[in-house]
DNA sequence: CACCAGGTTGACC
DNA sequence: GGTCAACATGGT
């Protein structure tokens, strides 16, 4: 099954998915810290709150009260080290706005992004391509699982370099390819009901 | 009560 | 190179 079949099945099953929910850059930012192994629902609820304090900005976030931070995101687990990674994201974020960001090369931005703390790949990439608009393709466990049911196993680098070299460098797709896999993931990979799959799996 | 959720890190082999 | 527990809350 080529990828951009893959792709149209699942569009056509789940429609489109518009992601990234999130009104700036920095929203998707904080978002993609926050999401870390938590529903989104809970990362909503967070991110509620810190833009109901004004909190919803580089400068803002990296000089508020640690402890006042951790009380407002609890609700998505794992709060203090999170608590602490936004606020080494967001000094970095502070210090390099999105104009000189935009400057940077892809290959660049990815290594800095990948030297703070609470970023690894999956969130960088995320980063990447959603708050800056760089086609990376993003990998997250559902889209292993999904791609293991298709016969095509790997890591991370591997995988992404997979759906990279197969599909055009589209940014808009990327983004809506890996919405759709999440969603679909959600709602059919669970490992109770693997037989629900429109993939044949 | 057990298990999972849009991962990352550091320790250990 | 790979594997593994720890990180913590909220929902089913």
């Amino acid at each position: 099954m080529k990828m951009m079949d893959i792709y149209n099945e699942l569009l056509e099953k789940l429609g489109k998915q518009k992601w990234w929910p999130a009104k700036t850059p920095f929203e998707v930012v904080v978002g993609a810290i926050l999401t870390q192994r938590t529903k989104w629902e809970n990362v909503a609820k967070a991110i509620h709150e810190l833009k109901k304090n004004d909190l919803l900005s580089p400068d803002a976030l990296s000089s508020v009260d640690k402890s006042t931070l951790e009380s407002l995101i609890k609700c998505t687990g794992f709060y203090k080290q999170k608590a602490e990674r936004l606020q080494a994201v967001s000094k970095y974020f502070a210090k390099n706005d999105l104009s000189s960001l935009a400057e940077k090369s892809t290959r660049a931005l990815r290594n800095e992004l990948l030297s703070l703390k609470g970023i690894g790949k999956e969130t960088a990439d995320s980063i990447l391509l959603y708050a800056l608009n760089r086609s990376k393709f993003v990998i997250d466990a559902y889209t292993v699982r999904i791609c293991k049911c298709l016969g095509i196993s790997g890591g991370y680098d591997h995988l992404q370099e997979r759906f990279e070299s197969a599909l055009p460098k589209d940014v808009a797709l990327f983004k809506e390819f890996h919405a759709l896999l999440v969603e679909y993931g959600k709602q059919y990979c669970n490992k109770n009901r693997c037989e629900e799959c429109v993939l044949k799996c």
